[in-house]
DNA sequence: GAGTAAACGAGACGGTACGTCTGGTCTTGGT
DNA sequence: ACCAAGACCAGACGTACCGTCTCGTTTACTC
């Protein structure tokens, strides 16, 4: 009965997708988030305007798909925070790393357009707390609650709490440049927050 | 001896800035950072649009300055924080009127448009942290000093941190809509720091 | 043997070319020369800016585009002048027309425009003079050759002189509003004339 | 009771007066009618546009009055015709003149310049007519009505018509640049007139 | 292979807002 | 009292992009 009629174009829409997503992230992270425009995607990815619109609902949408588009091949064990029983230092290198992603200017305007990106639009917010930030977050929240099991937490530890008190003063100093971003930071915030929170 | 030739307007000129500034504030507090225009200001205003050019350079900077201008009738007495001799009843205080403000939807719409404002723009990020981060945080910080010194605080408190182990939780919740902001959190957020930063 | 690969927007194009025409055209009529302007001329057409830019240089371009098409449809014939072998006849009927188109309104209005236009731009004037004046010069002149061979004029008569002769004080007259336009006035023209020019 | 308290201020009105057409001149000479502006006059002039507007109401009559003044210096002697007793003769002289006036790019700039101002705007029209016009006109009629009376003129010609018959033809020809300006079409222009109304 | 339909690149379109320029008015301080 | 200087409101200028739309042109699949 029913035949399937419908050509599958899926090689033509990757590869437009994909040419659309990367210019749209080498433009974020050559001109920063002001420097772009959908005519510039359109032009740099040799594509025409519409085909972005089929897709995406607005320029923020593009930014966000392409940075969300960035983590879409990390699986599940390459965001597993390392465990080495030793919970002071796994987060002290967790935190300089990420320090030091902060510092890369590339990601700083990726990231910068995410977050004006996310910030007027609650529908993106969403989304980016869903599918950009929950992972990550599970992930570190398994290594706490690892920590907490083996006696390194106290027993009543708010992991999400000191999730915030670990990575919100990083983040906010990078958005707002209000102080070094170094590893000697990273590890007074571990230190802080082991203080807070330990048994 | 050549004496200063230029007149001065400065009757005229206060009046258009102060209307430039207010028809900003009540457009970005009814619609929002991306509702703005600087024809919309202008008109609203009852300004022509080069009264606008001729003192900022762009929309972020007369948003910009819109907000500051919020903040200029302060006096240091008024943004001292309250000094009962019990830090942690005054640090609840404070960061529960902090929770608040955050809730309230106009000064929502102003924060956020800041925020974009100063994301993206290296020179206003600088002027934000000078003259209109930096003289509350003084406030904070004397407040925390005198904690440390009535022995409320470990004697080797790094209070810049400990400021942002209580402001920068509460900020990434608001700026992501992560969670809930509750007198609870703030509550929380003070217990977090004291026992991180207490004797 | 490479194809046109350009997509065929004819009839948005001509819709929209047309539609620009007689708004300028009508608002020339209605307001002269200062009263118009592009973003008018958009408006009243249901048009964007761009899309008049897209086609003509300047404001001079197009008031000058929408009195040139007012004559198009034009062909030989119909400005063919009357040839009854009666030159004074024939010279006094057309006379007495010209004098009446530039007495009403609306055609006074488009034609000063036009003056207007061309008179400080010469690549303007040079197309004023081959697309519209010039046509209607050879008709004139024809007629006149006929006249001579007839007899009617002096074998050696300079009929572009005459044709100036003619004309060119209509022409002031109007321009300069020196006097009045009457029949009488187109009949003395002529009568002078044939007696400058006749055998 | 009634002390003068008016100081004579008219040195001061006759300098910025004579700056301001002055100014104007140079500018449409260089510039041509589209390169001016109340601004630039203000400007080059030294003075206040306010000063401008004080006693003009638009540019137009701005340039217009710079023009006029050009002849203000004229009495009744300049501008009356030679009179040899040899109609001809003194026509062709003239008629010279003229064509060389109008050949000069700058006399070319300034009275296209009027022509532009005169023609959208009645009331200048009506004061060309009478401050600029009429009196040159009455000077060129006069010539002829003596020629008349000489019996160099037919007993019965109409000698404003006979006046335009001269010089329309050549206004034509600047005004459109339709044709050569030349001594000979000056004696070409002379030996039409004088055939339509000679006796 | 030939036929087909969806997706495509290109880019014109009606619009909005930009940042600049000029016009005409108003204000102030200097001469 | 009058002026130069220039800020002001107003609004047109020409440009850049927006999001929509219409064109021919691939392309991937069907028969």
């Amino acid at each position: 009965m029913t035949d399937n009629k419908k050509p599958d174009h899926s090689r033509r829409k990757e590869r437009s997708r994909r040419a659309i997503l990367e210019a749209t992230r080498a433009l974020v992270a050559e001109e920063g988030y002001d420097g772009i425009s959908i005519e510039a995607i359109a032009s740099r990815a040799g594509v025409g305007k519409q085909t972005i619109y089929r897709r995406w609902p607005s320029k923020d949408a593009v930014v966000f798909a392409a940075i969300l588009a960035l983590g879409e091949n990390r699986d599940g064990d390459d965001i597993a925070l390392p465990d080495t029983g030793d919970l002071r230092a796994d987060l002290r290198l967790v935190l300089r790393a990420t320090v030091e992603e902060f510092t890369d200017p590339a990601f700083d305007r990726l990231m910068r357009a995410v977050n004006t990106a996310v910030s007027d639009n609650e529908t993106l917010a969403a989304r980016y707390r869903e599918e950009f930030a929950r992972p990550l977050d599970e992930a570190k929240r398994a290594r706490l609650l690892s920590a907490r099991e083996a006696g390194e937490l106290s027993p009543d530890a708010d992991l999400d709490l000191m999730l915030e008190t670990l990575y919100a003063p990083l983040f906010q100093r990078w958005l707002h440049r209000s102080g070094p971003l170094t590893a000697e930071y990273a590890d007074a915030l571990v230190d802080t927050a082991l203080r807070a929170f330990g048994p």
